[in-house]
DNA sequence: GAGGTTTATTGAATCGTTTTAAGATCGGGA
DNA sequence: TCCCGATCTTAAAACGATTCAATAAACCTC
């Protein structure tokens, strides 16, 4: 039904080799046969067929990208990035969503491997590294994004949570606020934890300041905001003079409960607030969120790199490329 | 470098064509040939190359999906059931984001196309009912998601959302209310257009009551927030007794310029509200909101059938298949 | 046990592109 | 006129899975 380069030729007058360097390497074909190929082309609207290049090449011109949830946009716009980055190489790339579940990681992933990727790039969920591991050993290599990789066999690209959480409570030191309380949870995740030390780090260069931790059970607004009613419940003596919340999420949840007709309690006056993500929502806040932003794009980038120099030399050594977070600075931490 | 089915045939000690049997048509051969066959398959982690499948299938069993937003939960959700739709008859979906932007649909038409995907399911930017003809022309259905075809000339999946804005409307009527405000715009997104028409007609039903339009610029947070801001500033004689915005964003700008501090407007007692898309935020905000709720993946299902169905039968005539939305009634609107 | 029928397996051809070694064409120098 | 080298172009061999006509084996039935 469609054409292939064998109509092209007879089209053309030519063998289907050079229609084929015509495509792929047009320096070795001479200017008036490429015009009358290309026209041969063009009038029988000639479009490769990708699976047998791909056949004859051994692996795909594609990259895989499976993330946790698509609906973050820290993970939409790494994808952008990576999209960005490979097409300026020629490749493409297609986004997978594990939702965080097991399941959906493993079906990219074996679609992945039959599709004979040039590589992925995950954000893993469970323990995949053997997986991975198995992917390696076929020839499609494999990059961590959002998290490093527990033992280094394979190169990551990551953001520096300690970092974040020491720039967020530095920004609230620095504001003058002293009785700070760091809303978040639960602890079996990385990013709290690791947000959370760093908040620990910065208080420690302040002597007179104290760091109040309330644990969460899920990041989410309706956790936030309970959270928020406590403090609003509390002798106003006894409540912190800033709140940064372990994500935008929750940053939200804690805003609404302070400013809740009742409640009274004003944002950044009595309690300042810093989130983190700075998700869309951040800035449309009632009062603008401060937050601290992760170069997601760049990420993404820098992770294709990474990737397309392990596809061409399998040998290299797996690399770790850290980035650090940046604070956004708004109304409800001023 | 991988093994092939030629490798796995030596080990068995049969040909290639009962691999591929075993695979394929495992009636077709004896269990203890298939017993030894499949041993032979573990025993190299033999994993089929794809390209070549598809080479000779001449079409790939992958169906390519391109969304306007990825990061807007109608879009995950009617992925998520095309997906499920898919794999139920061995097809995988992979996800392309074209961001409302041309270029970016135009690209992953082409890589659908060098892919000579199984087909396309596409909630289209632009004007691109030439594009998608070109497609089909070359064997690659497509059918439209959450619009429909201007001339018909595609299958289309969408939703009502006249009948959305009427249910909306005819709810807040149920409710008692009859000075209604209609928040939203600009009046060239014809989702606004159509939810404001089911907004008249459901108004029409009561002689009493009346509907006010309020026209924003864009459906944002902020733009909501600022015609909430204008009905707080009026004479609360003048104001609406409830407001139908035409999105959930528009309606949570709406509520919270209501229940900010100083406003002190009560939502639902003094004004009711309700949204539309029914997002996730809708429901975690300070006052839940009732909002209109679209059969998402029940769309992306029905798209794939469709889909599949056309693919198998390309003499098939387009079929329009419209879907009725939902209200989901909340705290906001009792 | 011969003939006929079903069942299981084989091997070669095929899909469309890229690649490479070999062949053709041309111009120019001797 | 002949030969050499430089350009271009060609033809054929891959890539790996699937399919189908042909073969081989097994099983009945009389």
């Amino acid at each position: 039904m469609a054409a292939s380069v064998k109509d092209v030729a007879a089209l053309a007058g030519v063998s289907v080799g050079t229609v084929s360097n015509v495509m792929n390497r047009p320096e070795k074909v001479s200017p008036a046969v490429a015009v009358r190929v290309q026209a041969a082309i063009d009038q029988l609207g000639f479009v490769r067929n990708d699976a047998a290049r791909q056949l004859r090449a051994g692996r795909s011109s594609t990259i895989g990208l499976v993330v946790l949830d698509v609906r973050n946009p820290f993970f939409t716009d790494l994808a952008r990035g990576a999209e960005d980055r490979a097409a300026a190489d020629g490749f493409s790339v297609i986004l997978g969503n594990s939702d965080e579940k097991a399941d959906r990681e493993a079906t990219y992933l074996d679609l992945f491997e039959v599709q004979r990727m040039h590589g992925v790039l995950i954000s893993p969920f469970g323990d995949i590294t053997g997986r991975l591991r198995q992917l390696r050993d076929r020839g499609i290599p494999a990059v961590l994004v959002d998290r490093t990789s527990a033992d280094a066999s394979f190169s990551s690209v990551s953001v520096d949570d300690i970092a974040g959480g020491s720039l967020a409570v530095t920004h609230l030191l620095a504001q003058g606020r002293r009785r700070i309380a760091f809303i978040g949870g639960p602890l079996e995740i990385q990013q709290v934890t690791d947000r959370l030390d760093g908040a620990r780090t910065a208080i420690a260069t302040q002597p007179d300041a104290t760091l109040e931790v309330i644990l969460i059970d899920a990041l989410t607004v309706i956790a936030g905001r309970a959270a928020g009613r406590e403090l609003v419940a509390r002798d106003p003596a006894e409540r912190p003079d800033a709140v940064f919340a372990a994500n935008d999420l929750v940053a939200m949840g804690v805003l609404q409960a302070l400013m809740m007709q009742g409640a009274d309690v004003r944002v950044p006056e009595q309690i300042a607030l810093v989130g983190y993500d700075d998700i869309d929502f951040a800035s449309a806040a009632v009062v603008p969120l401060s937050s601290i932003r992760q170069p997601s794009a760049l990420i993404g980038q820098t992770a294709v790199e990474i990737l397309l120099e392990e596809a061409a030399d399998p040998a290299l050594a797996p690399r770790q490329v850290v980035f650090q977070p940046e604070l956004v600075v708004r109304e409800s931490s001023l």
